[in-house]
RNA sequence: GCGCCCGUAGCUCAGUUGGAUAGAGCGACAGGCUUCGAACCUGUAGGCCGGGGGUUCGAUUCCCUCCGGGCGCACCA
């Protein structure tokens, strides 16, 4: 990692403008990467602050700081550019070297321990694209953390008790006329989450069709929450099959969680009682006489809440009052219900070890990560469960609609006085996926006038319209599948189904990633099924490529990536000089990007902002590509050359092997 | 009405501690497979960075304002 000579650099430069300038406190001065390597590998644009202060241009700032400036290790030479900008050359040979033989760790956060919740799909459906995306920037905010070492513990929230999951239940018994055993026949027959997909969306029309017919949904809700029989057995049957399926489509995308928190269990062990005991103490809620709200328990909403630093998109919503008087939110319904805010709010106090109560755990299932999976219990627990919750960060991973719900998180937090835990307390907020026109057609989709004006189409599970997971993995599978097999002849047909699984993940996970958050993502299914530019199967290839020149090394020289290694040290390094390669296609160019990966990590957890870890291996791999082009490795006839090449190759090679990991992605044996 | 997000090349998007000629993919056009794999590479064309003010040595980036689009502001979750 270059934090470390970068570390150098900046107190050497700032101790020599302190002692030339005869300032007590240098100007605050950050260390950049100039845009090509002729402009060296570091930059300094120091001289500009200082240009004002002393009345002098820069340049001439910045000759008189590179002439004080001595030697520094890891440090060739020190240049001013006629700009302004102290340029530094690195000492490539043992910057290289350094990596090559894993001296260079990364820089461990400090450890905070962390809860990620996300995904938090409503068990009564198959999981579509717009949970695609929640799903997988919350998996690859996991292994963002875990890579630098904070304890992360992945939640995965289960609402088994709301309207959703009722709905199917009225499904199965008005429109399929089925009951328990008759839906456990249907479950073990059918992709079931897929049945359920179409059930929904009949149930949805069939109220329709008689409004009157919602008060099934409310008398089965009512059941549901009060664990009365039929519709609990029923409910508890559906939600447990949904939930594993949707567990197997995450699990085909490298998605593993720690533990599922059933909000059946937060209303059975009374998180709940426990949580409003502790609001109407401290008075953060209370019981509204007069208004419309009379008879409800109430959180009154704060006004333009105080600045709260934090990542982008967890600011305060500053909800004024439509007429003149301070908003509330409805906390418990005057029927004596609680709402959803109220259950979140116990979930949020729970997590950071402030409610005084727990759950108890039972061991769920094995991932084929080989971890095990726990789910929370109000039935007897296991004795050998980990310690879950008590966690002083916490990130939920949802959608920016949800953005209003979320502050209350943190409004309840401060109100109670846990400021710190209100700061913990993260909104990762990030905008919905939506269909293109196109795709919404070939779906079945007829728009209707509404839809014309807009340029998408919104994914309703209610109305059944989206692309399901599965769907979409089964068809870039397959396609991918095919390409393997035509430009690999020789492959067995698993390997090819095998390697086709690994670069439909690899496209669909890096579809989800490249864009910024706060940018809504039209889906279009002709879009992500595309493998070539600026996706992860050229990714995947580039890593394939590098692969096989370490193949050919074993079976051409007999020599394997250690016995590179080893040789490198001895060898001339002139394929290094500076003279020799400055162009941005250069071993060193690649090898020196590549070499950023951590500090990649550190502006995307600072940020919460994947794309700059997208761009960043997308990157490296074009560098990489255009290098492989150009320069021959094992045809390479100096030796020296060809050893430092393969040495340079096996670390780029390892570097975006590393930063597919990070985004979940696995490099397939051939492509 | 209030709050949040978005507006950068024909299309889809990067550019997030303010810095060197504003980048990529796709599409268009012109090239490159007898070589370590062409899911690749090279080149060309294509930009008042939505408009206007301001702060700064320096603004796509920060502030104000306006315009256009999206989402939210339930006794739903």
């Amino acid at each position: 990692m270059i934090l470390d000579v970068q570390h150098r650099v900046h107190d050497a430069i700032a101790q020599a403008v302190a002692r030339r300038y005869g300032l007590a406190e240098p100007p605050a001065f950050g260390i950049e990467i100039p845009p090509n390597r002729a402009l060296g590998d570091l930059a300094i644009p120091v001289a500009f602050q200082l240009a004002r202060m002393l009345r002098k241009p820069p340049r001439a700032i910045a000759q008189e700081i590179a002439g004080l400036v001595g030697p520094l290790p890891g440090v060739r030479r020190i240049a001013a550019a006629p700009n302004g900008y102290l340029n530094l050359y690195l000492d490539r040979r043992a910057y290289l070297l350094a990596r090559l033989k894993g001296e260079v760790a990364p820089p461990r956060a400090p450890a905070v321990r962390t809860i990620v919740e996300h995904t938090a799909i409503n068990p009564n459906k198959a999981a579509h694209v717009g949970h695609l995306r929640n799903a997988v920037l919350g998996d690859t905010l996991a292994r963002v953390l875990a890579f630098r070492g904070t304890p992360v513990e992945v939640q995965n929230y289960i609402d088994d008790l709301g309207v959703q999951v009722a709905d199917i239940i009225v499904g199965f018994r008005e429109l399929e006329r089925l009951d328990l055993g008759g839906v456990q026949r249907t479950a073990d027959t059918t992709r079931f989450d897929h049945h359920c997909w179409d059930l929904y969306a009949r149930v949805t029309e069939w109220y329709d069709g008689q409004p009157d017919r919602l008060a099934l949904r409310g008398a089965t809700l009512h059941d549901l929450e009060h664990g009365i029989d039929p519709v609990a057995s029923l409910g508890a049957f559906i939600v447990d099959r949904i939930v594993r399926a949707h567990l197997q489509t995450m699990a085909r995308l490298n998605v593993f969680y720690d533990l599922l928190t059933y909000e059946g269990d937060i209303v059975r062990l009374q998180f709940w009682a426990r949580a409003f005991e502790i609001l109407r103490a401290q008075g953060a809620v209370f019981r509204q006489t007069a208004g419309k709200l009379a008879g409800c328990w109430v959180m009154r909403i704060e006004e333009g809440g105080e600045d709260r630093e934090g990542a982008p998109g967890t600011a305060e919503p500053v909800a004024a009052g439509d007429d003149g008087g301070p908003r509330e939110k409805v906390i418990v319904r005057s029927n004596g219900v609680v709402t959803y805010v109220g259950k979140d709010i116990a979930n949020q106090f729970w997590k950071f070890g402030l409610l005084g109560r727990d759950f108890r755990y039972r061991p769920f299932l094995t991932q084929a990560n080989g971890a095990p999976l726990w789910s929370t219990t109000s039935g007897p627990g296991d004795r050998s469960a980990p310690g879950f919750g008590r966690a002083e960060r916490i990130y939920n991973v949802i959608d920016s609609r949800q953005m209003y719900l979320q502050a209350l998180l943190g409004q309840a937090l401060r109100t109670l006085g846990h400021p710190e835990q209100a700061a913990n307390s993260i909104h990762f907020s990030y905008e919905m996926v939506a269909l293109s026109h196109a795709t919404a057609r070939a779906l079945g989709y007829e728009s209707g006038p509404d839809d014309a004006k807009k340029p998408f189409v919104e994914v309703s599970g209610r109305k059944g319209l989206g692309v399901k997971i599965d769907d979409l993995l089964d068809l870039l599978a397959g396609k991918a599948a095919s390409e393997v097999a035509k430009r690999n002849p020789a492959v067995t047909p698993e390997e090819c189904a095998r390697a086709g699984a690994q670069i439909a993940v690899g496209a669909i996970r890096y579809f989800m990633l490249k864009f910024s958050r706060g940018k809504l993502i039209v889906f279009d299914i002709e879009e992500a099924l595309s493998f070539e530019g600026e996706t992860g199967p050229y990714l995947q290839y580039a890593v394939v490529r590098a692969n096989n020149i370490f193949h050919k090394l074993r079976e051409r020289d007999g020599i394997g990536e250690a016995e590179v290694l080893a040789r490198v040290e001895a060898a001339p390094d002139e394929e290094l000089a500076e003279g020799d390669a400055a162009s941005d296609h250069s071993l060193w160019a690649i090898v020196y990007e590549a070499s950023q990966l951590d500090d990649i990590v550190d502006q995307v957890v600072r940020s919460l902002e994947f794309s700059a870890l997208a761009k960043y291996a997308f990157g490296l791999a074009q560098a990489f590509n255009a290098f492989y082009h150009q320069y021959p490795i094992l045809n390479e006839e100096n030796a020296a050359r060809r050893t430092w090449r393969a040495a340079g190759v096996a670390y780029v090679r390892a570097q975006l092997a590393a930063a597919l990991e990070l985004m979940g992605i696995a490099v397939p044996s051939r492509m």
